[in-house]
RNA sequence: GCCGAAGUGGCGGAACUGGCAGACGCGCGCGACUCAAAAUCGCGUUCCUUCGGGAGUGUGGGUUCGAUUCCCACCUUCGGCACCA
């Protein structure tokens, strides 16, 4: 009897081989069709979930499949190093965040490789070295040239006990106190950084040259959240500007009263003294909750009125200015016009405050509105009423006539407006890049000449219990000179969000030790674009934004080109705990990949992920599911192993031709369910051909020349989804190294084709009989046949079909 | 709340453009092998049934000769909501 198999020992065998023989290195080759295969990097959290390797390992078993097609495939891997993680866990357990994530990137490539992967490791890149955010601090700096960073306030959350700025994540309860502390978190205006993302709102509209998911276009797209309307100024009673965004410029003699956001500017201007206590109490609460809790639609309507009034300008109406927190300073202008009689959230806003409700809109089929009894707003375009000159204009024109009206009359405009915001990328944080630029009381805002980056983290840094960011507290890194007029300055003590650092690592992959620039512009033109990009589709609206943004940036400073960084996108689903929970320490539900791979092997681990699983989907871990792919595993090896049974005096031909179908009905079906990602009916395919081949042996057929071809485009097929055992089963055969190197098995559709289908009878759409015929039957000769059969006729009865529909070489549905 | 996605046997899932619902597995049942068990192999396995058939893809309606697939409404679960990454 043949050894049995034991994955434990061919799985690092091979490993150690192929990286010996670097056979995953991706070099420039003009002569093969380039392939840049990339997947989301993982953050250096300590562990590899197995949601990782639910990840990357179909991704790698598609770009093996791209390899063995004749692509000169690159599949790269890296580390996304900089965060908050790092900082909590050197509050927590007192170890710097440096060491802290050099240690997790060092277990995370041991398990990387026991992964199989065909990862290129030659190109590895993690952001937090010096080497690699030295080019995050240059595209900063180019960012900053070019005009597209700015400095603006904009508001944190804060605790004033820690003296620090809270991530959302550390701020907890429906009270939103501390997590640290427990103390009641507040909003504190810092001056922060900026990128220009909004420049961009409009090509970043533009998915047309994408392979990318309709949803995440979708969810694009409404992230983005483009609206045409007018932008229309408002004056206050002393004659203070005050612009509004309106997305019915045709409503503005409806507008009975206005709307500011609690933060607005002017909004200590307007109240008067008798408001005051009430304004100032509102604006405390209002603050301190989150946007999602300002917004949502279904809570009761607060607010406050400041005392002031505002003017319109169509009508020359006095009306009351509010203050109330479904306003928000980060979408629009900050100020609303509202409109009760035609929007819904104005509408329960004036019914609850008691303020004027003014139709101005008569909608189609509505005979007449009065303001005292409506029950419900009425957003539908209709036919402009009680609108001074406008009155009468119908729906059609309504919304060019009114902001052709307010041109004319210098009060408004036709505008568009966005809901996405520019990009903050200012963190006070340690634990991140630092933002290149230095504060002269002289020269004002100085960047740090490209020269003089990177400017590095300071590794001497004291954590105070607080967590405060230890930038601000070490004076001799603080401390620096002016580089325009060598006068003592300050440095910018806050880093760049790490998004800022992802939006660029498909790059620094191209070229990690390059020293002249962030990328080696031979291999920019080589690999780029990313041709496949697989990852969450929890990504969807701000990463993948960011980076379709930055390589936008980037087209336009001329450092790279084409306008789009990743031209397919597909998302994975998540892997959740046995109890269908998310994955958490806290919950106890994680399963630990090293423990799986341990116990069945990492091809049965990359094979049950496959199999178990639409891709797109994910679900929850079944810890006895994976036994179905380690009996097929084994099956494949005494398969190859055990060839008893051979009678090659004896062939059946029949037997023969049936496996070779299959074979190649298999080839077919696995080729593209790989093209098209779906994995799990990969593996049920092969499942399929070993039952066929086990059969077929049975059968005698072993040793014959049918059997061993069958065998051979089986292992080359098992390559890709579990890349040891086909190795191994190959060199056991006696076929040359690599099996990765070898060409993918050719499809036949002559081999392929079925003799004979099963050709459906149905009365009235049911199912009645079921008739083997050839393969290549006449529509009427199926339609004779299907009349013909006696299931049916009983069914049929004595009634005259009314109709025979015909699918062709499907079915046949007589309709009586 | 808003935006997006998903609901199919006891379980994971399959079904290319509207055409045989349940491929391939897990589990379970029966059998073979075995002193026995495990492993392995074979057969069966949506539910109900008067064995003719009937019902069935989250719920309720609709379009169609025919709907898991298309349309409308609803329910449940999951992802995102700008400082977790």
């Amino acid at each position: 009897m043949a050894e049995r198999y034991q994955p434990e020992i061919i799985e690092r065998k091979w490993q150690d081989r192929w990286e010996q023989d670097q056979l995953y290195k991706a070099e420039i080759d003009p002569d093969r069709p380039k392939y840049y295969f990339l997947t989301m990097l993982p953050y250096t959290s300590g562990d590899m979930h197995i949601g990782h390797w639910f990840a990357m390992t179909p991704s790698d078993a598609r770009a093996r499949y791209l390899r063995m097609g004749g692509h000169n495939v690159m599949y790269p891997i890296g580390f996304d190093a900089f965060g908050l993680p790092a900082e909590n866990a050197a509050i927590q357990r007192d170890i710097h965040p440096k060491e802290w994530t050099y240690k997790n990137v060092d277990n995370m490539r041991r398990q990387l490789r026991s992964m199989g992967a065909m990862w290129d490791w030659s190109r590895e890149a993690i952001s937090s070295d010096p080497e690699y955010y030295h080019w995050t601090q240059w595209f900063f700096l180019r960012m900053l040239k070019n005009d597209l960073a700015y400095r603006k306030m904009s508001p944190v959350d804060w605790c004033p006990q820690c003296n620090t700025t809270l991530a959302r994540e550390q701020v907890i309860g429906d009270n939103r106190v501390c997590e640290r502390c427990k103390t009641p978190v507040i909003k504190k205006d810092l001056e922060q950084w900026f990128f220009r993302i909004t420049n961009y709102a409009d090509e970043l509209l533009d998915f047309s040259m994408l392979d990318w998911p309709e949803t995440v276009k979708l969810l694009q797209t409404n992230w983005i959240g483009r609206s045409e309307g007018a932008s229309v100024i408002f004056k206050t009673e002393d004659g203070d500007p005050i612009e509004v965004f309106t997305t019915r410029p045709d409503t503005l003699w409806g507008a009975t009263f206005m709307v500011l956001a609690p933060e607005h500017p002017l909004v200590e201007k307007l109240t008067t003294p008798e408001q005051h206590d009430e304004v100032h109490a509102y604006i405390h609460e209002a603050t301190r909750q989150t946007d999602i809790e300002r917004e949502a639609l279904d809570k009761e309507k607060t607010g406050v009125f400041t005392g002031g009034y505002a003017i319109n300008p169509v009508n020359g109406e006095r009306i009351p200015v509010w203050i109330a927190d479904y306003v928000l300073m980060t979408y629009g202008t900050g100020a609303i016009m509202a409109v009760p009689a035609h929007d819904q959230r104005d509408f329960e806003f004036a019914r609850t405050f008691d303020l004027a409700v003014i139709p101005v809109i008569l909608p189609q089929g509505v005979e007449q509105l009065d303001g005292e009894t409506m029950t419900e707003a009425l957003p539908e375009y209709g036919v402009m009423i009680n609108s001074g000159e406008l009155t009468g204009t119908p729906a059609s024109e309504a919304f060019q006539k009114t902001n052709a009206y307010l041109e004319q009359r210098g009060t408004g405009k036709f505008a568009i407006s966005y809901r996405l915001h520019d990009w903050l990328i200012s963190r006070q944080r340690y634990w991140g890049a630092p933002i290149p630029v230095v504060y002269c009381k002289q020269c004002g805002i100085v960047p740090v000449p490209e020269e003089q980056l990177p400017v590095e983290l300071p590794e001497d840094i004291e954590w105070r219990p607080t967590g405060e960011s230890p930038l601000k507290f070490h004076p001799p890194w603080k401390s620096t000179k002016c580089p325009d007029c060598g006068e003592p300055a300050e440095r910018e003590t806050d880093t760049m969000d790490t998004f800022m650092c992802s939006s660029w690592y498909h790059l620094r992959y191209l070229s990690p030790d390059y020293a002249a620039g962030a990328f080696d512009p031979k291999e920019y033109d080589y690999w780029m674009p990313v041709d496949t990009y697989t990852g969450g589709v929890e990504h969807a609206t701000m990463h993948l934004i960011y980076t379709r943004f930055f390589h936008k940036t980037l087209r336009d400073m001329g450092v790279g080109e084409g306008h789009e960084p990743m031209m397919q996108l597909r998302n994975q689903g998540q892997i959740l705990g046995p109890d269908g929970q998310r994955m958490s320490k806290s919950r106890g539900n994680v399963i630990d990949p090293d423990e799986q791979v341990q116990l069945y092997g990492a091809d049965a681990v990359r094979a049950y992920l496959m199999f178990g699983y639409r891709w797109s989907e994910g679900g929850a871990w079944n810890p006895d599911n994976i036994q179905g792919v380690v009996r097929w595993l084994n099956r494949v090896w005494t398969l190859v192993l055990d060839t008893r049974g051979a009678q090659p005096d004896k062939i059946d031909p029949e037997v023969e031709r049936a496996l070779l179908r299959k074979t190649h009905q298999i080839i077919q079906q696995v080729s593209n369910d790989l093209d098209h990602f779906e994995f799990n009916t990969v593996i049920s395919g092969l499942m399929e051909l070993t039952n066929q081949l086990v059969a077929a042996r049975e059968a005698g057929l072993a040793g014959a020349d049918s059997f061993e071809q069958a065998v051979e485009a089986l292992l080359l097929m098992m390559a890709p989804p579990t890349p040891h055992i086909a190795e191994e089963l190959w060199s056991i055969a006696g076929k040359p190294y690599s099996i990765h190197t070898q060409p993918w098995p050719n499809f036949d559709p002559e081999l392929a084709k079925e003799d004979e289908i099963t050709l459906v009878v149905q009365v009235n759409g049911k199912v009645r009989d079921r008739i083997t015929v050839a393969a290549g039957i006449s529509d009427e000769k199926a339609r004779e046949l299907a009349l013909a059969s006696e299931a049916a006729a009983r069914f049929v009865g004595e009634k005259e079909p009314r109709e025979v529909v015909v699918v062709p070489g499907r079915l046949v549905n007589i309709v009586v």
